[in-house]
DNA sequence: CCATGAGGTAATTGAATGATTACTTAGGAG
DNA sequence: CTCCTAAGTAATCATTCAATTACCTCATGG
């Protein structure tokens, strides 16, 4: 296989094993396992293990920037906070994409990942803010609810769902359309075993 | 010291260090060091890192829990969401707090502490829900605001303030009052080194 | 006054894991 | 052919870290 392919395809694997364990607690071999390669070829690719988290979340923050600019084409001034709103559920398909972004956001502490985390939150703040027009309050309203829902992707409420009815309305508040996704993903993606 | 003033102030260290480096991130010997203790004696107390963490989230929740609850008898109905968000935010005086729990939230694929999380966070909805009455929709704003603010010190966003505008706008939007406990905080509490 | 138990620690271990080194193999270009 | 490079692996190393074991040392009440 090509360079560039194998580099693509473990990024995606990649994405997935952060989504589900972290950075600290995901393995190179993981990452080489799901992405069916051996682990040194992981880490001689990408330098070690820290500069392929990052470029886990550079391609991330890339295919969410894509999709909100897409929406921008597509759609009005109006619509645009539903349809962004669609867009972002819709990263759920990239198995651990929202994820592993998530879990970048609770490194502050780490200095180098912290910065590019704190970098890329902002990337998103200003496309909103100058790219899409937003006011600072439609801004903030838009990105706690972008948060919510990745709580509740990050503690899997969708493992409640059906048994418990509390965890069943919140899940319909905090996803008001595209519930159906999150609830099939559960079933479909397994995370790899360690 | 007695064993559970010894207890208190160990989960009181293990919260700060679960909240700088996660939970797979932080080592005991770092809670030990924190509290001015050895490292056998945290896990000889606890069980294991495991046993221990839980505990941290038990108590972080309760805190959490018991400061609404206060809220619910010191003010009146149409306060309680302005009021809710001063002492969520006040929890940031309790260092690692807010942040061992958002922690927590990204641990859903592990059965232990994933399972922890789930019902934290529904112990947290039930109450907003049941007790303080809240509807569904109105639940579901409030505890986005509170992810997003969970967010922004998670990935320290205020160590940008000085220098990035946007940064700054983010922070006075996300975070109404209280701000300047977040940018006191930064300065003053410094992570323990690894 | 000394035994005993609570409150600790130093030393060690075994497993996990990121990184390194030294190989192997396939498939074109000459 | 055959040489050379890109794509890849097996074996191993050096660390880190949770957990265990085997101690130590005071109070205090009989």
């Amino acid at each position: 296989m090509k360079s560039q392919d194998r580099r693509e395809s473990i990024l995606e694997a990649a994405t997935g094993v952060f989504g589900d364990y972290g950075y600290v607690g995901a393995t190179t071999d993981q990452v080489a396992r799901a992405a069916g390669v051996s682990q040194p070829y992981v880490v001689r690719m990408f330098g070690s293990k820290e500069k392929l988290f990052l470029e886990v979340l550079r391609r991330a923050l890339d295919l969410l920037l894509a999709a909100f600019r897409q929406v921008l084409v597509d759609y009005a001034r109006d619509e645009l906070p539903r349809r962004f709103g669609r867009a972002y559920v819709d990263l759920l398909n990239d198995r651990g994409l929202l994820l592993s972004l998530m879990h970048s956001y609770v490194m502050g502490s780490d200095p180098v990942i912290g910065r590019a985390a704190r970098e890329g939150f902002l990337e998103v703040y200003e496309f909103l803010r100058k790219e899409a027009g937003f006011g600072a309050e439609e801004v903030r309203q838009f990105l706690a609810g972008g948060m919510l829902i990745n709580t509740m992707v990050g503690v899997r409420m969708s493992d409640d769902f059906e048994t418990n009815p509390l965890a069943r309305e919140l899940l319909t508040t905090a996803l008001p359309e595209k519930l159906d996704l999150l609830l099939h993903l559960g079933k479909t993606q397994k995370p790899e075993s360690r």
